[in-house]
DNA sequence: TAAATTTACTTCCTTTAAGTAACTAAAACA
DNA sequence: TGTTTTAGTTACTTAAAGGAAGTAAATTTA
């Protein structure tokens, strides 16, 4: 039977009450399928690749961003990959491109207000790597020292 | 001059204050290093991927489960990625690891409390992609027609 | 006694995706 | 005429993912 003078038990004990009820909804919603046929993984793993995320933020700390300003600003993309990337974030409407016919070429990258959305969610995962980062690299440090 | 009387305009003023509140404190950490020396970029990519995703959501259903049983789950994928997966998250503390020296050997996978907390954040995006799902498949079909 | 079974992997090979570097268009400018 | 600039694209190399078959280890079956 269930302490229920203690707190911290019954807490976690509805976190995965809470947890379970999720589960069930988006399992309903075809989590088994392919990417192709299942449309949640599909969406997610459109725009939660790493380099779709630093896209996002960064747009989230600018107004808009030109072409070769998002590529200096994420550190390491290539032209292919974030031209690749940004049509993919335009095609499901996390930003809009804007071209203004200059020569050279003048394009602006903005996020949609769809996009800002979803940016939000984004900073809730990031801010709990932030604060729980320590338990991972601890959990890593001991794992290597486990298995020397 | 803002109109303080449209409660949309002032709530949306409101998100972007919040976002970029948030942005500041994780561009701080340096989210503009390449993955092996920017910690929130490393914890992130080592869990987000959309194998890692499926192992975490599917734990999160069932109290233990064996390795046959998660491949049986996540359908699609196979003995070496999901070895590879498994090793990674019990590295990094989202899961235990139980063998038991039956024959055949038994192990057994389980979420620690620490991969619960992710699940919970994790959840909180599934249910937004769930949701929002429509909003993209739109975006995709109006992009789609237009570049025709 | 030899062969078959079971589970949790591992190894080898093929295919796909990611990364690199050089190239292009188009007009203004030296 | 050759150079500069921006936003890409193309061709090529390398790294990762995926698939199929193999392994260990003891117990069961023929």
């Amino acid at each position: 039977m269930k302490n229920l003078n203690n707190p911290e038990e019954t807490n976690v004990d509805n976190q995965i009450v809470r947890i379970k009820n999720k589960l069930k909804m988006i399992f309903n919603h075809d989590l088994n399928l392919p990417v192709e046929t299942c449309p949640i993984k599909d969406i997610l793993s459109a725009a939660s690749d790493k380099w779709s995320i630093l896209i996002i933020l960064f747009l989230g700390g600018n107004e808009v961003l030109r072409f070769g300003e998002l590529k200096n600003l994420v550190n390491g993309i290539s032209s292919k990959i974030l031209t690749e990337r940004l049509k993919r974030l335009e095609r499901d409407g996390y930003l809009t491109r804007k071209l203004y016919a200059e020569v050279p070429v003048r394009v602006e990258y903005k996020l949609t207000k769809f996009g800002l959305s979803y940016l939000e969610k984004l900073l809730v995962i990031s801010e709990w790597a932030q604060d729980e980062m320590n338990i991972i690299l601890s959990s890593r440090a001991e794992y290597d020292n486990r298995s020397q």
